[in-house]
DNA sequence: CTTGGCACTCGGATTCCCGGAGTGCCAGCC
DNA sequence: GGCTGGCACTCCGGGAATCCGAGTGCCAAG
């Protein structure tokens, strides 16, 4: 019953602090909500609230302000994702469905999110790693350089020159090119490290230098560099809310040019579609600390092959945020599986 | 003799304030710089400059600040480009040489243009106008979904899905595939509108339509998607200068994030190797007023394939920034002609 | 044309002061 | 026991006043 009244309290602090971006005091609160009781009533709430940890106040003699783990409470327990109105809704698929390809799929969306959300936005490309192949080929660039270009089912195309140090015949080069087709088309490429385990032998001893060399470049290919790719939007977004960071926007930018963090950003919780929020100190990058991040899987079929997501300051309107990056998923999703 | 020192006092100016960032006046002028004048002859001087509008005072009783047009002397007629030191144009090319492909490149690039000029770097990607077809592949993806992917001789690759609204057999695939590749192979971009013309009337009537839209699909990505790509790094380095543009470091990241706004910045000029710099107000884009563009063409084996260059606060180091940029784009100029 | 001298201006930093918002606590009340 | 009104206290933020110094423009003399 008290519990309860807390939690109304420690809401409409978040809610309030959202709002106006500032420390929320006993009178206001009462003022712009329903709360039934006097700003006395609300000041104890709020020193039991500061003794949990869920609020603390600037500086003595200021108004609360939501800690970490007040959002925490708040995100877990006391909201609702906002669903997209039904115009949004349609404004969100129309923008989409213009997209000719892959690149463009991900480029417009990740746009969107960024306008929608009004903070940062980031996607994953998908995954290589849960996709198959659909075609591979090679072709000669000099007699010693090949050009090794392979297309996953989901659209995306992968490039790669590979030295192979001795000549390569045109002839040799189609036979490569049969044997590996015939070897790993069609397979995830999870498997394609040994599908090929084998296929240098196969070949004439003279040959193996080069095979062994396409072969290699092919496993890097798959293997090192399955999801290296992210797309990001909405960085102007960033000096909106300079003062939220008091004016460190730099630590952010920063973070956020490294592919490698926004990699572990959205890599982290890979393998599910549910909506993850990280706030303030969760995130363990340096420099974000700041910041929370929302993301989600995107599917493909029935398969989650990646994740999107925003980046945005810890008082962030995270019903509405969540909403958003929860819609923009389900329609990538949407469009990978069409397409495939 | 007389205008002889007031171009000095000119570029003393120029000097101080890029290096402290402050007004700079008189008597510190004369103290920095051995000029054999006393500070009322400085002021003179000045007076002087101010009335041709070179340099302007923030407000009365202030040190005096370069214009947009004083920078635009001092860039023409006062400074020479920086050469790099020899170490740094080692470290340049071992950075550049670890590149695998194309993308690798430009990617490695224009992190090293930003890390030495510690501005905001950008690079165009090589035209494909101005190169060759090294390849032309059709993939099935499902009966009315072909994927056409291109790959020029710059070791780009472009792909792109093309629905047929009819079916597509596997033979007629294989006719269109050596069709075009007859036609277009080695041909330069420019002139595969014209080769592949008529190839549509060689098919049978029926297979007409589908033919009729890769070819179609395969113009646009010739011609319209030309040189849409371009690369940026360094903006966390915006926040450096955060108080350069008074704090609106905003329309700055807003006009960097759009595209077209990258591309009329780097493709004005593409067609010379002349390093061009764009000072202040000289940038018709909205929101760069506060910033200087400097950029160059590089080239692959003799020819200008491309635009690279840097974004910073109109107070930049010119000559360094000058050097660095020509630098950076003599060594993609030799690696892309190596590579070919 | 240069120079030293001098009066003047003005921005920026510093200090001081005050008001208002907010708190914590207490005593009384339901 | 929980709620409430009252009250003393704290402290931030903003505004006014002040001061300092860097810098200028101009003038008269060299």
């Amino acid at each position: 019953m008290v519990e309860d009244r807390r939690l109304a309290v420690l809401r409409a602090i978040v809610e309030d602090y959202v709002a106006t971006h500032e420390p929320v005091g006993s009178r206001s609160l009462v003022e712009r909500h329903s709360l039934g009781v006097s700003p006395a009533t609300i000041r104890n709430d709020m020193a039991a609230l500061e003794d949990e940890g869920l609020i603390a106040q600037p500086h003595t003699s200021a108004g609360r302000v939501p800690t970490d783990q007040g959002y925490r409470v708040f995100v877990d327990r006391l909201s609702q994702v906002k669903p997209m109105s039904a115009a949004e809704r349609r404004a969100i698929g129309s923008f989409l469905d213009g997209a000719v390809d892959l690149d463009d799929v991900m480029q417009r969306s990740v746009r969107l999110l960024a306008q929608l959300t009004r903070q940062v936005a980031l996607i994953q490309y998908p995954s290589l790693t849960r996709s198959t192949v659909r075609h591979l080929e090679l072709v000669l660039l000099t007699p010693t350089r090949v050009l090794l270009v392979l297309i996953a089912d989901t659209g995306r195309v992968e490039q790669r020159v590979v030295e192979t140090a001795v000549t390569v015949s045109d002839d040799l080069l189609a036979r490569m090119r049969t044997r590996l087709v015939e070897q790993v088309n069609g397979a995830r490429l999870v498997d394609v490290a040994e599908k090929v385990a084998d296929l240098t032998e196969q070949f004439e001893r003279d040959e193996r230098t080069a095979v062994a060399a396409v072969v290699a470049s092919l496993l890097e290919t798959v293997v090192e560099r399955h999801e290296e790719r992210v797309m990001l939007a909405g960085t102007a977004n960033l000096a909106r809310f300079g003062e939220d960071f008091h004016g460190a926007v730099r630590p952010v930018l920063e973070a956020l040019e490294e592919q490698m963090v926004l990699l572990r950003l959205l890599g982290e919780s890979r393998t599910t579609d549910a909506l993850t929020v990280r706030i303030g100190h969760e995130n363990e990058v340096e420099g974000l600390s700041a910041t929370s991040v929302v993301t989600v899987g995107y599917s493909r079929g029935d398969e989650i092959v990646a994740q999107l997501g925003v980046v945005g300051p810890t008082r962030m309107d995270y019903p509405g945020t969540m909403g958003s990056v929860r819609a923009v998923a389900r329609y990538v999703g949407r469009i990978l599986t069409e397409q495939q």
